[in-house]
Parts: C-alpha cells; structure tokens; sequence
RNA sequence: GCGCCCGUAGCUCAGCUGGAUAGAGUACUCGGCUACGAACCGAGCGGUCGGGAGUUCGAAUCUCUCCGGGCGCGCCA
C-alpha cells in the first residue's frame, strides 16, 4: 500500500510546473510514512518540506503544487496540506478493503517481498563444540533463525551455516577433560585439572566411551601425572593443561588420542544439533574448521597474502598487516611454532564463503567478539573481496536470574544453564518469543523464576491467545450450522465502516512495511511487537463486537476480517519460529 | 589509555532514512463476563528522552563534549 502511494508521489513529482522543476534540480525519492495521528489521515509526505530548500519557495505552496500534480487514483479519498507543510493522505473504503482481498488470496506468502536475487549467508551460533549450548547460544539461535526467515521472506537467497570450531587447543582440552574422567571411570584416582571442563555431560560422554571403547584407552595412572609441572592455584594452570595434554598424545598415541577426541566432538555436536532442531533452528551447513585445514584452504589464503605482499616476518612469527586495512594492529596468522592461527581459519572461511558465491556474509556474534570484526573485514579486503560483503550482528549478554538473584555461566566449571533446561522450563514458543523481543544491541536479563511463574503472563500467549481464539469463533460459526466462503465475502466488505475495523485493516495493511523493515533493520523486535500490537487490535475488537450474527452478508464481512487476522498472525509468528496453535 | 555498544515512565523496553501532542508492557487505582474463550477489554496515574552545547523549518534520533554502565584490546578459540 505504501509502495502505491509512494509511486503516485514520483508521478506528481514529474508533472510539477515547469518553473519549479528547474529550480528543484535532482528530484528526490518521495518519503511516505504512517501517520500516528489518524487525524492526520493514513500517510504523510514531507516532499514539499525537502523541496522547499533547493526550490526557495515556500512549502505549503509547494505542497499544493503536488496536490494538484497528483493524479487520480482509486485508493485516495482526500489529500490536505497539514502544518509546515505535510501532504496528508486519506485513504478511501475501497483500498482498505481491497487489502483484506489480497491478504486472504495471498495466504501464507502475504507480506513476502519478490525475489531481489542476493545471496545471503547467515553465520551464528558458532558455539565452541565443547559443552552443551547455554542460555546465551539460545539467544544468538533465536534471533539469526527469525532473522534468517525474515530475510526470505524479504526477498532474499539465504544459506544457515554453523561455524564448528573442532580445531586447536579447547578441543585438545576437551579431549584430555574427557579421557580423563574415562579413566575415573575404570577407578583411578587424582584431582582433576583447574582448567579442565568440569561439566557432568563430560562424565557422561566418559561413560559412553568406556561402553564403546572398554578399557582400551586405559593407562596407569602413576604415568598420566609422573613429572607434570604443578596445576593451579598454586601453580600455573595454564602449563599444566597443555603438558597434560602433550601427556595424552604421548602415552595414546597421536590415533588413540584423535579417537578420544572425534568421540566427544561427535557426541557434543549430535546434543546440539538435537537440541537446535527441538528449538526449531535449521541448519544448513556444520562447516568444520577442521576442513579448511584439510582442504588447503588456509595455505591457498596464505599464499594470497603473501603474494599481495600484505604479511611480514617478525619474531619467527608471520604477521598479517591489518592496518594496511583499517585495523588497529596487525594480526599473527602463522605462530612461532609453525601453526596458523584461529585469525588465519577465519579469513580463510569467509574467501571461502565468497567464493561460494555469496553477496553478503553476514555474522551474528556475542558482543565481545566486536573487536575481531575490523580484522576480518581487513582480511577479506587483503584477498581482493569488498568490505561491505561482511556484516556482523553483535548479540549482546543474556544474564541469567533466578528469584532476582544472578547466577553464574562458565562452561568450563560446569556451573551453567543449558538451552535445553531453559526450554523445559519456558516451552520453545517463550523462550524464542522472549530472545528476539529485545533489540540484539540490548542486553536481556531473563529471569528464570519469572519466566517460569508468569508464563501465562508473557507476550506470546496474548499473542497465541488471539488466533486461537478466532479458530474458535470458526468453529462455533460451523457448529451454529454457518458456512463461510471468501467469494461471497468480497461484495459486502463495504459494511467494514466501524473505527475498529479500520483500524484493525489498517494494522493488517502495515504488515509488509513491517516485515522490510524487520529483515532491513535486521531487527525480529520490530515484528514480535508489531504482532503484540495487532493482538491487541484484535482483542479489542472482538471485545466490543459479535461476528456470528443472523445477517449472512454483513457476517461473511466479518468473518473476512478476522481470518485476516488469523492469517497474519499465523505468517508472522511462523516466522519467529511461534507456533500459532488452533486452541490452548 | 584506545575502540565499540548502551543510558527514554517506579521497573522492563519500543521509537523506521531527523517530522506533527515521545509510546507499549508491568506495577498501582477504578470499571466491564447471562456474549464467539475474562489467558480478554476499557479508563486513570506516571517523562527536563543521563547533563550541556551545536547543526535547521523541526532533534529521543545527527555532531561535539562531559557523566554513568557493559564489553573488547593474546603467537587463546
């Protein structure tokens, strides 16, 4: 509806006098907007206002310019000049109805943009595969699957990738974790490692590896710890994780080792990948980091780096000039020990998702990884791709409370929430209607405690509660032995002439705005309170009307409306991954 | 110290590329079921948009500065 307006704007732009137009010199796109006050009718225009400047006239009379330049259209009822200079627009009856029409045609792809043929690939999550996801996994889960499907739905090719981190040194610290609770597991005996990962799915996984694995992995104790340097506190925590795990490769063998490793990567990624399914987040693609290792990836990039001349040797390390780029230092890619770097993995992914064929790589990331996105950017750049083909998303912290008190998440003491104990507690539905309905730059202080014994009180059930109550009035309708039929319904929308049903048509109108502004704005807040909003538009309504009355044409009208609002509601909590249940 | 983000009603937060009288939820106070679902609706109360300066027809929004809070600044991932 915007979009018709807007181009009946670019016409009355063209067909200004003469005079005018020369003084206007580059013409401007029109902006149309709502209007929040329905007494300045449906839409506003500031153009005269821009114009008034290069043109030096005033703006009123500009703006009545534009009003006789505007050509007849069906849709307009009235236009007036308002204030410094607004065009205000009156939509007629007709276009209003005419939006309950398409809404019902349309269905389940009202609100849907045409293709825009860009490529989009969304990378989130990305958790470390060293432990179950926790609450704030579950929030970067949430908001890159809805904005994911807003991003279809705007018109765009999308690809959902998780990026598997199962190289480098948490992995070798989850392996030694694991094998060394294995050993627990056949009765050895010792205090476990300060930096090892302390949770009680490692000791399960342990398990599971001794049902499969025996005592095959088994070794005296006294030769796991003999000469290892001291473990903290009281010494360095640090070195002696790392001697341990040297400890594990040595007595396992580098096979033996890569098999206590694979077990528990394997197993923690089949939790999450579980877990995220449940939860109602696809995934397209689990790239290993592992492959780009394997495949050559990386040494192809560090081929191109150096034949761009844009790394440096310094302190037997190799250094990526990321200044060169904008980047506040330069970057270690290869190590003194001859190892690149997870920074190296990185560029080397995202050429790699370039070359793939992508327009925009876009990232969804904690907050605190604000920092490596210049050096990515500068990456990117150094290997001949755009900077603007990467986009990063900040998610910011989920801090947890139960009962108003904080409580503590580290994967590696164990002491967390998982995603999965938030969903028992919440349901699915509550918990991604709460992840997404704070903007991502905001932090969201969930209360498990409140989430808990307020559920009924939360958002989306209000939400819920409105399409399932108008599922119900389709089925007392059908129990009172009426029938209802879209076709019949088309000849009498003229009887929605009440201030709630334009209102509520106005709201069900304003649902494709929303939705590109939702997927533009990479903003899902933008839709669950645009929802919330037309939820109350219809509970207000139904409040203060009867649909199931005698007369057949006026509730044929009716009923048109109020499956227009079911349908909406339904497309938009689809694509926030709500179900929009018939009946609760 | 440098960089990024945040600061809007008692509390939790919206506020689109600058637009007309800054909005929701919650809390509190009233009122509404013999109705298609009260998991609902209506009314009221509540603000110097962190402070100050600037840009202009017009600023919560843009610029500068100060104050307060979060995060980051590894040859970790």
């Amino acid at each position: 509806m915007k979009n018709r307006i807007q181009s009946l704007f670019v016409q009355a732009l063209r067909q200004l006098p003469v005079e005018t137009l020369e003084k206007a010199g580059q013409l401007p796109v029109p902006e149309i907007e709502r209007t929040r006050d329905p007494s300045h009718g449906d839409f506003a225009s500031n153009l005269a206002m821009k114009l008034a400047k290069p043109c030096r006239m005033n703006p009123r009379e500009l703006a009545a310019q534009l009003i006789a330049a505007l050509p007849d259209s069906p849709l307009i009822d009235k236009t007036e000049i308002a204030g410094p200079g607004f065009v205000n627009v009156y939509l007629s009856a007709d276009a209003y109805h005419q939006q309950l029409h398409d809404i019902i045609e349309s269905a389940e792809t009202y609100g849907c943009q045409p293709a825009s043929g860009k490529k989009i690939i969304v990378e989130f999550i990305s958790a470390n595969p060293t432990g179950p996801l926790h609450v704030g996994h579950g929030r970067l889960a949430a908001y890159g699957a809805s904005l994911s499907n807003l991003l279809v739905a705007a018109g765009n090719e999308v690809f959902r990738e998780y990026y598997v981190n199962d190289a480098g040194r948490q992995m070798a610290i989850l392996a030694a974790s694991l094998w060394l609770r294995y050993l627990e597991s056949h009765g050895a005996v010792f205090v476990f490692p300060q930096n090892g990962y302390k949770g009680d799915y490692i000791t399960r996984i342990a398990d599971d590896m001794k049902l499969e694995h025996a005592d095959k992995l088994v070794v005296d104790t006294a030769t796991v710890f003999a000469n290892l340097p001291a473990d903290g506190p009281d010494g360095d925590e640090d070195k002696f994780i790392d001697a341990l795990i040297e400890r594990a490769r040595e007595t396992l063998g580098e096979q033996g080792f890569g098999q206590v490793l694979d077990f528990g990567l394997k197993k923690i990624l089949d939790d999450i990948r579980d877990d995220l399914e449940e939860f109602g987040v696809h995934i397209d693609r689990w790239y290993a980091e592992h492959d780009l290792h394997s495949n050559g990836a990386i040494d192809e990039t560090l081929k191109l780096l150096r034949a761009n001349k844009n790394v440096f040797e310094k302190d037997g390390a190799v250094w990526f000039r990321a200044t060169d780029f904008g980047d506040e230092k330069d970057r270690v890619v290869v190590r003194k020990n001859g190892q690149t770097t997870y920074f190296a993995s990185d560029i080397a992914y995202h050429l790699e998702k370039r070359q793939r064929g992508f327009d925009l790589l876009l990232d969804v990331l904690g907050a605190d990884h604000h920092g490596y996105v210049a050096r990515v950017r500068a990456g990117l750049e150094a290997t001949g791709q755009p900077g603007e083909s990467l986009e990063v998303r900040l998610m910011h912290f989920v801090a947890l409370f139960r009962g108003g008190e904080r409580v503590q998440m580290s994967t590696r003491s164990g002491d967390f929430v998982t995603l999965r104990e938030l969903r028992r507690e919440v349901g699915n539905d509550a918990a991604r209607f709460f992840y997404v309905l704070r903007s991502n730059d905001q932090h969201l202080d969930f209360d498990l405690e409140l989430a808990k014994s307020h559920s009924s009180d939360n958002p989306v059930y209000y939400i819920q509660y409105a399409h399932a109550r108008i599922c119900s009035v389709m089925q007392q309708m059908s129990d009172k032995g009426f029938d209802w039929q879209a076709e019949r319904a088309w000849n009498h929308l003229e009887k929605l002439n009440e201030q709630h049903e334009k209102a509520l048509i106005v709201s069900l109108s304003r649902y494709p705005e929303v939705i590109s502004l939702s997927a533009k704005n990479r903003a899902p807040h933008t839709l669950a309170h645009y929802l919330r909003d037309l939820a109350n538009d219809f509970h207000t309504y139904y409040n203060a009307h009867t649909f199931l009355v005698e007369d057949q044409d006026l509730r044929d009208a009716l009923i048109a409306l109020i499956v227009a609002v079911r349908q909406v509601i339904a497309n938009g909590l689809a694509l926030l991954g709500v179900s929009a249940p018939e009946s609760m």
